[in-house]
DNA sequence: CTTAGCACTCTATTCTATCGAGTGCCAACG
DNA sequence: CGTTGGCACTCGATAGAATAGAGTGCTAAG
């Protein structure tokens, strides 16, 4: 990496990239930014400026004699620096949620649906909202049965004397012996932990067993992201906001994975962060997109969350407003009902 | 029209093309069908046929010089003709079909859109399950209030007292007298009515009174429609369906409209079908798209029903084959529980 | 009635030529 | 020394021409 010596000219320039490029859609280049940007100087001099900022990592050119358009990092240094200029954005915007969150009404369940809509139509890209995560129940004792040499059964039953399945596909043959230790091992370390508050397998010396109780702990994560509420709308924007038929199928596909995006959300608030942007999901399916969550309040604790999934070249000060608006409103309607 | 003889030769190569383009997706020649199919006579009788075929609607060539396809018309022959040929299907399938309904459990709610899901991975089409429709209300009143010239608002109040409204958008401008002439009118005719059986409107004589009714019966059919619950699953393999992305995102658009695919599946099972193709549909942006239906019976009723939307170009066998088997074990599993 | 043969049509593919947007570099300028 | 106009260069996109081949309709013979 080179010095990154990131004047404020330079961040303008990026800035305006990045703007450009969310409105067309298409490579920008420095005449067109010497026109369009309210940036003074002539195109050879933005020149300069964008090849610095590509060797820096921020943009990247399609290919030579194209314009530019933003790296990850260039979104993430976009959204790092410039959202705190962001107001709560249009006002339109502002009073439609407001108005909407004054005449909601029905069942919870109805709310949470609506206001994923709500989300979706706001912004145009998909949303997502989580219901409040179900009481949380401890893990009384777990299970594992063969189902054939590379095939196991986990069964985990509650406090509550609920029983939750889940089938784990083995790289390697196990044997009952094996299954039987690690059913133990499993039952003694975990008894009485919520399923809510799972952390990494320790490390038991045997590398079959290791593989078994990390397989078994992935499978309870999965178990509690699968039961927690889910409503995504919106699957219509995916299909707009990407050209290539085949990205639009990757990315619904994901999407259907509830658990997925449960705990992918999860993950983006536990590092403190609200935007995720690409490679940062970390979910190869959804390379080209990018995640703006907020979790909600009802009386002073985080109940849950709500989310907007859309391409990486999304509209990120609209979509945050929208975000923060959006959760504040259900926050503060949850509270008084 | 020609003289529609269809003998059985003819038949069988309609079928041998639809067959085939199911499979392929691309238009299918003579040659093709004298190798693959199991049609005992040369290429060039097969031409001769698929000649007559098209004449009389059955097939179109995309162009000159490519294979055939069949037409909407074409996709009606075969499965009237040729859907009392199919068992039900793969054994494998039934087998999966039964073990989830005897695994099964969980709220209803959770129960439909399990339902939902597993009739998406069975078949690689969008499926939907709608569930039982509210208690029937009967309506009490009903109002319409101007809110500009062109723009009025329907409120309807049911025996529990509960209120709907919507908006009309009208053509024309219309009078306060006679809103209120409309809603007094209304009122009178549908007081008492349930709002489930809700038939067109009688003329009134007056053309603008007339204008209200029809557009103010509209409008409590699509409430109907609104507050049924709706289970649609399966985006992702729209986007796999079609390779037009334009085309992807208008079939999910019109999908996210609930109201429209619930009374898109009533329509069709009250004409006494399972299966409406392409135009038949009479919904522009599924002009590409078929449904198969079925309702699912709890107790000798007809509660609600489950259906596949995928694209004409869609294996009817197997989809009917998988509707039938898991409306039968839907209704049965409700009647136990 | 069926079928082999053939001329014909028209799309899809490939290749070439051209255009132009955008770049990097350099020399001149304030 | 940062800025800017000028310029040669690159490379994707577009358009046109040539070719290949799949599939047809028709005709004449079996």
């Amino acid at each position: 990496m080179v010095s990154d010596s990131m004047d404020s000219r330079k961040a303008a320039i990026l800035r305006a990239v990045v703007d450009e490029y969310v409105n067309c859609a298409e490579p920008v280049g420095s005449s067109h930014l010497a026109r369009v940007a309210g940036i003074q100087v002539s195109s050879a001099t933005i020149r300069n400026e964008m090849n610095l900022l590509e060797h820096e990592g921020y943009l990247i050119q399609p290919h030579t004699s194209a314009g530019r358009i933003p790296t990850d990092k260039g979104y993430r240094y976009y959204v790092d620096t410039f959202v705190n200029d962001i107001g709560d954005s249009d006002v339109l915007q502002f009073k439609s949620v407001e108005e909407f969150f004054t005449k909601a009404h029905g069942a919870l369940a109805e709310m949470f649906s609506d206001t994923s809509r709500l989300l979706t139509n706001l912004t145009n890209y998909a949303a997502v909202v989580t219901g409040p995560s179900p009481e949380t129940s401890l893990i009384r004792s777990i299970q594992l049965i063969s189902l054939d040499p590379k095939r196991v059964l986990l069964l985990m039953v509650d406090s509550k004397g609920a029983v939750e399945k889940k089938v784990l596909e083995l790289s390697d043959e196990v044997s009952e012996s094996h299954l039987e230790m690690a059913s133990a091992l499993l039952t003694k370390k975990l008894r009485g932990v919520p399923l809510g508050s799972l952390v990494e397998a320790e490390v038991s010396g045997n590398p079959e067993l290791d593989q078994l109780c990390v397989l078994s702990i992935a499978a309870l994560k999965e178990l509690q992201s699968e039961t927690e509420s889910v409503y995504i709308e919106g699957a219509s924007k995916v299909a707009s906001a990407f050209d290539a038929v085949d990205t639009v199928r990757r990315v619904l596909a994901t999407l259907e994975q509830h658990f997925l995006v449960v705990s992918l959300i999860r993950d983006v608030l536990s590092k403190g962060q609200n935007v995720a942007i690409g490679s940062e999901l970390g979910i190869e399916p959804l390379a080209e997109c990018s995640v703006v969550v907020a979790p909600y309040v009802v009386e002073g604790e985080r109940v849950g969350s709500i989310g907007l999934v859309g391409p990486t070249r999304m509209n990120y000060p609209k979509v945050l407003a929208a975000v923060n608006l959006v959760s504040a409103g259900l926050g503060k309607r949850l509270s008084e009902g």
